[in-house]
DNA sequence: TAGACATTTCGGCCCCGGCCGAACTATTGG
DNA sequence: CCAATAGTTCGGCCGGGGCCGAAATGTCTA
């Protein structure tokens, strides 16, 4: 295939009001069915079902069959940067005192929401800030955090599935991610969907049924106190 | 005006084939005028003026009169931003052994190029090197530098602008930017580009006629050298 | 094995938006 | 003041691509 304008093809594909529509209900970074994002695209199934393979023939979704169901899910973590950068031009954009796109304005998402696979939002950089006031996480060239051997010992006591991160060595292992809310980057990468991960698995943080906001239980804000010593 | 999809919208901007031409071609962080993004992008001079409008209008580029020319340029940091993500992904794309976009392969672009409105690439490298080996510059949190005392007598000795880099306060002073020929941070922000001014006007450095690509003249040799304490 | 449900494939309609020709405005230079 | 050049506006053509209905395929349940 002879490509005459890389740029130009995949923005094309994420400019079409549908298939934005269905990047942005996969941007909490789960896996969703067909039904499901022909409904939130607001098309019928065989409209979403011929955009959903175009994207996944452009390496921007990945496909998983289960039952009858076919999920799908954002293709990586590059993918989700690209529509971050993106969005944040738009909301720029809408500067002129117009009303702002909804999921801007929204207080719950700005508290705690998933970034993918992570955890982002007031919530996620208290966690960043903590890990890194302690010198558990260092900043590492431009883009990345190293874990210190305090930060192991930190992320073992808390039970964080180090090794199963690190397992998955075709990924960054702790990443900067630009918070598009707090304008400071928060841990993401395999180590940032590990703590997440924990947040989840403990109770600490609920995923809300639809859409990316997260919240934070009674005994995530505890936990925030004696773990991590912050408050939100 | 009320904004359905702001993604999409911004998105679809970015993925006419023309439109893409004529941002690429900006990419060297230089204005252009409307005839040269024309021919750029194959279209007709009335064709174009319409893109442009439209890029213009949602704060893609930035326009500038100059006689009976109009000038274009990309509006911010954040579109060059955007647009890099977004042909990141179209290079991972092509990952199955076919042949990489030319602009990856060459050695001259690998060797000396402008990122935006700074210098990057080993001869960008060898200066933000030196400049942190020798204490000018400290990493200052995860995605700037700042200048010591030292870095501030050096640059008033080469004579880079530093008070007109510091007046534009809408900006950050002195930025980290992913490098993505060597893969480690370089300086940009308004010192980088300070710099780059400074390289220029010396005749340290040339940029070609089109595309990215900066050439080091024998004098930019020798200065590295003096200057910089460094080679490449 | 039948019926329900999820998804895909095919075919055809139709509209949005990119394109150009022509005409108009603005600036420069002789 | 006129010719040349850069840029824009307007109007109309036309094609690609998004949309849906119908029907096929696949999978689970009873």
């Amino acid at each position: 295939m002879i490509t005459v304008n890389a740029l130009s093809e995949v923005a094309a594909l994420m400019g079409d009001p549908a298939r934005a529509s269905m990047l942005q209900l996969l941007m909490d970074g789960r896996a969703h069915t067909a039904s499901d994002l022909a409904h939130a695209a607001g098309v019928t199934a065989q409209t979403a079902s011929g955009h959903l393979a175009r994207m996944v023939e452009a390496n921007l979704l990945a496909a998983r069959a289960q039952g009858r169901n076919r999920f799908y899910r954002l293709a990586s973590g590059e993918v989700a940067h690209a529509i971050e950068s993106l969005m944040a031009l738009a909301g720029a954009r809408a500067q002129p005192a117009s009303k702002t796109a909804a999921w801007r304005r929204d207080p719950d998402l700005r508290f705690c929401r998933t970034c993918y696979d992570h955890l982002a939002g007031q919530v996620g950089m208290a966690v960043t800030d903590s890990l890194t006031q302690r010198g558990h996480l260092e900043p590492e060239g431009a883009r990345d955090w190293s874990l210190t051997n305090s930060g192991e010992l930190f992320c073992q006591r808390l039970g964080i599935d180090l090794d199963g991160a690190r397992r998955v060595d075709s990924r960054h292992f702790a990443r900067q991610c630009l918070d598009w809310s707090e304008r400071r980057p928060h841990i993401s990468g395999a180590l940032g969907a590990a703590i997440a991960d924990t947040f989840f698995k403990k109770g600490w943080a609920e995923r809300m049924r639809r859409g990316r906001t997260v919240r934070l239980t009674d005994s995530g804000r505890r936990a925030l106190g004696s773990h991590f010593g912050t408050s939100v």
